[in-house]
DNA sequence: TTGACTTTGTTGCATATGCAATAAATATTT
DNA sequence: AAATATTTATTGCATATGCAACAAAGTCAA
């Protein structure tokens, strides 16, 4: 069945959900950098240390899908705005504490809605269809690998 | 609902969106330099030229979501490794016909098995999920935006 | 304690990227 | 026809990326 002539990249699931996931995420990120002016990498790196208490770089990175060196150059953007601290973790001197000031409290408490409205956004596009899409990822991503 | 104070970055569908079809595209990245010494524009190209008869770098822009920097570079790096050749348009000298050398035929065969082999495998891991997912990617994909 | 090994975060380096500027060809307007 | 505008592909530039190398701190074993 698999005739390798009738090959239709339209059609590559691999293409397909990269191409979607890409499109969303250059419009999310245009938006962010217009509205606040922080990048991708630098909003995860925002709710993460919303979400969670005092973090590490290494905390960031097992629970945001991005390498070390991307949390630790976004971690630096976002001292240098004034948005998070850095300090030192006096139990392990190995380790950040990473923490938001209330500035950055602030930009969270401005960004939330604004993702949040995005995803519903997407929401209402997809209508019934947002279930089996996100038990799609699901399967995807939550797997044993 | 929707209280900011309880967002979870797991459950944001943009961000899983993207999470999954990042590692899904390093995968097949990795797998595709190794293999073939390739990267994923380069393959995209040479999937396109397969598919299609003569085309220009804008008919890849076009069809493949790629920027035509991209794709020029991309092209680029295919020609001088022999794949495939770039010539002028008589009827338009603006345009480049881009076409695969034997060899760059001989590529492609050999790249289609592992690509559909690709998608097989993400297939059996997704089950009868992938219906669902197919069908989200669609809705967000091929919208009027 | 000493020495070998591991973990953590930063940085240098090579490559990749998007965007704007450009040159060449064509199309359009006057 | 001449002047202007548009389209196409390439390239320069600034920034972003991943990976490997590194220094500092900690762990472990003898």
């Amino acid at each position: 069945m698999t005739d390798a002539n009738a090959f239709d990249l339209n059609t590559f699931l691999p293409y397909r959900l990269n191409a979607v996931a890409g499109r969303i995420s250059r419009a999310f990120a245009e938006r962010y950098r217009e509205e606040f002016g922080i990048s991708i990498p630098e909003w995860r790196v925002l709710v993460h240390l919303h979400q969670g208490g005092d973090v590490s770089v290494r905390d960031v990175e097992a629970r945001v899908d991005m390498e070390k060196s991307k949390v630790s150059r976004a971690a630096s953007r976002l001292e240098a705005a004034g948005y998070i601290t850095k300090a030192v973790n006096d139990s392990d001197r190995r380790l950040l504490l990473l923490r938001l000031t209330p500035e950055g409290e602030a930009l969270v408490a401005r960004l939330l809605p604004v993702a949040i409205g995005y995803q519903e956004e997407m929401k209402a596009r997809l209508g019934p269809l947002v279930e089996g899409l996100e038990a799609g990822i699901a399967a995807l991503l939550d797997d044993p690998k």
